[in-house]
DNA sequence: ACCTACGGGACGTCCCGTTTAT
DNA sequence: ATAAACGGGACGTCCCGTAGGT
């Protein structure tokens, strides 16, 4: 389907560019498409840009969380998640769309942002299980706050993503997985 | 003198709106000059806006970084850079200028992203010194990187002000600082 | 069609202010359009220029030559021109054209000041025809030379209305009505 | 005195230009001097415009009215005076200033066109004693009134130089000479 | 789905009249 | 009298998002 075909290339350019970035040109461009086939697809710029966040918050999911119930350890789920955020490269050019968006969606186009904060929602709840079911099976010990340790988790991430962009190399990222490393085997009931 | 005056007036706005999204028509409305006016300061508005980020890059690290000579612990000054970055506001509105620059110049706009770049730099290199000292005099382990602790903290940082900023709400960052306090009591010798 | 509306909006200012007393800024504000918006119709201020002398030149033609078929002496087609000259306020502010231009764009200009020629010389070949016939028909004396008759009829008009101009009242323009109505009368064969 | 030597230098260039066409980058070409030395001898652009416009006025009234004394008669007054201003070429570029301002000052600034105002006035003035001593003298018929001669004939020779100025050549302006011949010669008792 | 027309508006250059410092 | 700085603002180009016609 054509619709999907253009969220699929407008994507990428709106998660590298930002919103008003990238123009209807630049879609236009990397679809083959002109003007009016495009608006026969989407009512406006808005509209795409939404379903382009949509795809790519969907994309950089599937690629983060896979199957995780070969882990019995709640650590050693979140081990392993730090990992796969650290080492898979990005499915879509630009980086974390989340990222992306807060940032760039700040203040102007709420419609943006309220699809990010959905997305950064679900990350943080899944984490929040994971902390969760670890203090119910004894493994992480109950003083934990799980809220607490999903915020910082993706905080560091995501802080971590911001520093490694700046400076053009992955230091920033690997630092942050040592210490985010070293902060999970911390949550070990007695550790 | 005008030029800084012009400065002043901008720098929140391109920190609010980023690059592209802060027109010379609103630096107009902002300063009361006129399009001649402001193009006899600056040659270009990337011109503009470097400056702008420099001034918000330096306005920010005046109000995070304190004079820390009255604390003699390397540990105790990192806890107190924390507390001071989540509970003092951001000078000039629309947040961190590094996290905004970031994102905002990622590609497009090299020499923003230089000055950018710098800003970060100058703040890391304080940070890898405190731990560093800290080495030197026995109060931290040996085995601690400086590099390493420096990235976690900024990422720690930078990406609690993402989460909160989507979310609209602080609580990812006073968990950021909870859990940045836990990892610097835990880098003293035999901690 | 927007085109015709911008010409019939921006050939009033002209026609007041002449060629570079009048912006483009002054036609946006008068049309309700921006910048793009005129310059897609118009390729430069010039071209706009043009269209709006046009205009206002066959607009003011249609104001004063007017079917003059019931006249059957051309005496008294003369006498008819004169009191419509005279009596029917310009129909559009700022008044003759004519006059505006060949002042305003004396030497820079000669595009519009083409326009303004051709103009004239139109108006100029209707008088020498009036004038001609009566000398066929045997009602004007065969001495007379059409040209002349034509030339001092628009002068003495044209000269009127810059005199009433600068004295703020039509005094002037009374006076010049009737010299030209002795003038034209003592054109008659025998007269 | 500088102050003079501006004057003469700028009064060719505002006759030519107008007021708004006319800059003071112009005038410093002209003079040799800089920016500050103008605005050391006139407190702004208008002020130097009124000067130089009441410079020029004086100029063209000594080329048109010269002794007149030399003629007893007041048709042959007139008919010298036609002469000269058909002949005696403008002393300074552009053209009659009195009709140069008229034109381009009519709305905006009024001071320039009070000054023109009152050149026009000193040479209706004149016109009008010369038919009224005609009329004393018995020369010219007692029907006639002075007023409306003077303002046929100054209409006359200024639209004569309006048309002559759009049609690059001076035929208007002879046709208008011979017409006004005529018409003086009919201004005299049982003419 | 293409193509063209539409109006909006940012950008930056240029030059203007004026002021100030020297 | 010079020279530089100042702020104002017109101009025209470019490109944007959108709407219709074909």
């Amino acid at each position: 389907m054509t619709r999907q075909r253009i969220i699929e290339k407008a994507a990428p350019l709106f998660n590298q560019r930002g919103f008003s970035g990238c123009s209807m040109q630049d879609v236009m461009e990397a679809t083959g498409l002109e003007k009016g086939g495009l608006y026969r697809h989407f009512k406006s710029k808005q509209e795409l840009a939404i379903e382009a966040l949509r795809y790519a918050l969907s994309a950089t999911n599937d690629a983060h969380f896979v199957d995780l119930s070969t882990f019995s350890s709640a650590t050693e789920k979140m081990l392993y998640l730090v990992a796969r955020f650290i080492e898979v490269p990005s499915p879509l050019p630009g980086g974390c769309p989340l990222l992306n968006t807060a940032i760039d969606a700040d203040d102007s186009n709420p419609a943006l942002r309220a699809v990010a904060q959905q997305g950064l929602s679900g990350w943080k709840l899944r984490l929040e299980k994971i902390v969760q079911d670890g203090i119910v099976s004894g493994e992480i010990s109950a003083q934990i706050e799980p809220r607490r340790v999903a915020n910082a988790f993706i905080a560091t991430l995501e802080g971590s993503l911001v520093v490694s962009r700046l400076e053009g190399k992955r230091t920033a990222m690997r630092d942050a997985q040592k210490t985010l490393e070293i902060m999970i085997k911390s949550l070990r009931s007695g550790g």
